[in-house]
Parts: C-alpha cells; structure tokens; sequence
DNA sequence: ATGAAAGATTAATCAAAGGTTAAAGCCTAG
DNA sequence: CTAGGCTTTAACCTTTGATTAATCTTTCAT
C-alpha cells in the first residue's frame, strides 16, 4: 500500500516532533511545518492526502489557515487537532469545511486509526473511473488510453491520457493548474507548469477535429474541457 | 437538498426517541429500531445513506451487528454512537468498518455535524454543489468565473470575479471603497482606486445587457450594485 | 455658479503567463 | 547496449490583463 502524505502544521515543537516520528513509525509520510504561512507554501508544491491542523498557533491560526484555503480554492481535505475543547469552536472547525474535529490530548493509536479510517473513506469515493467517455464527436476509453473518432484511433501516452481524464472529470468547469500537477505530477514548480502546456498543446491538437471541443485556457487559473454540444 | 436516510440503532428507548426526533428536525429522515436483528431485516430491505450504532444491546450488540453485515458483505457506512469510551472499544469498533466511532454523553448539535461532514465525504460524488449567483437575467459561478446570460458565456478575470463577488454578497447594499480595496487588494491608495474604477467600468460593460442591473456609485463612499428584479 | 475632487472611460504599457516547436534526456523492451 | 517512444527542458514567440496614464464628465461644498 502506497504511504499516505500528511501535513501537520502545529506551533509546539515537542508535540510535534512526537506526533511525526509516531506516525512516521505507523508508515505515513508525514511533513511537519509550524505555522500556517509555511502551510500555504507547501500546499501549492506538494500533494497531501490529509493535513492535520493545530488551531492556536501564532501568526496565522487554524482557523485561518482553513479559511485561507477555502478562499484559495485549494482543494484538499483537513481535520482539526486542537485543545480547544470547546462546542462553538468544533462547530466552527466544521462549517470551515474540516472532516473532523478531534480534541486533545489525543491517544496517539487513536489518531492513527481515525486518520487510516477517514483516509480510507476519501480514497473510496475518488475512485471511480468509468470505461468510456462521449466527448463531442470523439469516445476516450481511459484504461486502453484510446481517442477515437469516427473510425480512427489515436493511442495517447499515460501522461496525455490522465490530463485528458482530469479535464473531463471536470468538464466544462475549470481544472486548476495547482491541483493538475499535484495530482498527476505529484508537484507543482515552474518546469511542470512548463510540461502541462506541452500536453495540453498535444490534447488541442488530438480533439480539433470537433469544433465543438476546445480546451480553453483561464488565465492564471487553470484550464476548462468545454464541450458545447449537449 | 435531499433528505439522508439514517438508521439509528439504540435500545434505550428515551434517548432513541430523543435522537430521532432531533435528526428529524435537522431534517434527516430516520428510522429507530431497537436492536441488532431488527437492523438486520430492515437493512436487507431498505436504503440508507449511514447508520448509528449503540453498542450495548441484549441479543445481538453493536459490535456483533458490524461482523453480521460484513459478514453478509452489506455495504453500508456504519458509526459507533456509545457509552463505552475504553480505547480497546474505539479500536475494535473501527477495526470493523466503522467510519466514526463517538462517545456518549454526546452534544446533539455536535453529533449532526459530523453526521453531515461524513455523509458528504461520502457523497463526495454528487458534490457537484457549486455555486450560482442569479444577477436578473445572467448568472455567475464564482468557482469558474463564468458569468452567463442566455447562451453567452464569457470568463471574467480573476480581479473581475473577485470583485462581482465582493459587490454580490452584498447586493443592493453598499461596499465601500476601503472595504473593496483592503479586501480584494490588501492596501487602499490612490493608484488602487484608479485600477478600481477601471474594473467596476469592466463590469457595467458586461453587465450592460440588463437593464434591471446597474452598478452605481455613491460619490466617496462606494458602489452598489443593485438588480431592480425579484 | 464655480472650482476642486471624485468618478468614468478609453487607451498605452509591460511583465507574466501561455503556446508552439524542437532538441535533449530518460526509460524500457528486446 | 541500443532503438524508439515518451517526457522534460529549452528557446522563442504571442497573448493576456493589471496597472498607469490621459482625458472627460459629474458631484458637491462653498
């Protein structure tokens, strides 16, 4: 089984020097950043499964951070860690859109099942891959990476196919560059954003035989699959 | 949104009536039956979204009913709602399958906002709940930045949306200068209030197609966008 | 009424982002 | 170990869009 990424953002160095070597040990692979600035930062870069937060942290607290986040449109599920016990800040923890809430001090073998349990319910509903996909005149079957139009074939790459999925998970609404490249290149830095264009250049090229498909770019945000017919 | 179907699974009989009768306020729709074999029947015959499990319960227990149904290969996301707060307990009741595992005493208004946070982990597929902004005839998605009317599309820029957004969240209601520009620019000079009125003419111009819609401005205070409609 | 400040509009500017093509690396099967 | 296909890097060109500037028009206090 593929380790799972965390990113722990919390301030106490003791707590967090314990709780990264524990679920280190448990075989996640886990990054540890103390504030939620440094959060932000590594958020764009890298991927995570899951980010722990802390809530009172100087600088910029949880409670920022996920609302930061929300603003940002990134997308990637969070849960609270914290000593604030109390109801209105677990209310507010949620409505920020976190997956759980749970209270310190933690049992560190319940944290690592609560973390496996919510992590195993994501995985299950992310996976869903259909077997054939109507894209105007063309039909995309992911699993042999074949385009096909009228009677021609066309035999993509993995890369070409898994961003012409993406884009079609996501048709006619935008895909952003940030969580393309997080998701299929596992980082995002200039040289990927640099290969994306490449292949989407590539992917223009394979669908202009319809010209009801256009891949459009949204300046600074990402790229929209919008197929007008339907 | 639709209703989710729970089944809660208590054999105390205040509490049971108590819990439902809230979650059907909260606008669940619940059915309540008091021990493991009834759960058992009723599971092979109707649909739910989640159920809640009490553990201690005479002839078959919570955790006695999690092994039927994985014994049985039931698929149905299950919790653990219960009294026993050993860690052995929490353990065990995850080990099963179970998605959250929570002890009582239990905050009702608590409880259903992780009902909600998992049931839409689950649904994550038919999360498809984007936001739509109804602005007299157009409409406007702020995820995509797209701002309709009729069959027009047209993608705003990224300042453009922020700013339509700013300006519709508070609709037919000012926003001040200072507000707009330390929100969406994070200082307030002179050279941003130029740039601003630059993207305010950006939106009457694409607003322009409907009359019941203006942006006005109040002199040395802000804009109003206000829809004369509804 | 009048002048200064504020607002509206259009256009110019320029750095950053995107597009395209080709060459260079990198695997991998044979 | 090498040939061929795929991905990344590079080089170069085009487009985009926020800002600034320039020029009118409106508002408001006096």
């Amino acid at each position: 089984m593929a380790k799972y990424r965390l990113l722990l953002v919390e301030d106490d160095t003791s707590l967090g020097y314990v709780l990264t070597e524990y679920l280190k040990m448990k075989n996640f692979s886990v990054l540890w950043v103390k504030n939620g600035k440094d959060a932000l930062t590594v958020l764009l870069e890298q991927p995570f499964d899951l980010c722990i937060f802390d809530i009172m942290m100087p600088d910029m607290d949880g409670f920022q951070l996920a609302e930061n986040i929300n603003q940002k449109n990134i997308t990637i599920p969070f849960l609270f860690l914290t000593a604030r016990s109390l109801k209105i800040d677990l209310l507010k923890g949620f409505s920020l859109g976190a997956i759980d809430y749970i209270r310190k001090p933690i049992d560190e073998e319940e944290l690592v099942v609560r973390l496996n349990s919510l992590l195993s319910i994501l995985k299950k509903t992310d996976q869903k891959e259909e077997e054939l996909y109507k894209i105007g005149k063309y039909s995309f079957s992911p699993s042999n990476y074949e385009l096909k139009i009228y009677d021609e074939k066309r035999h993509l790459t993995a890369r070409e196919s898994e961003l012409l999925l993406y884009l079609l998970k996501n048709k006619n609404n935008i895909s952003r560059h940030s969580d393309i490249l997080n998701t299929l290149w596992g980082k995002n830095d200039y040289f990927n954003r640099k290969s994306l264009n490449v292949f989407i250049t590539h992917l223009r090229k394979y669908l202009s035989k319809d010209d009801s498909i256009k891949i459009d770019n949204i300046h600074n945000q990402g790229f929209i699959l919008i197929t007008s017919s339907e």
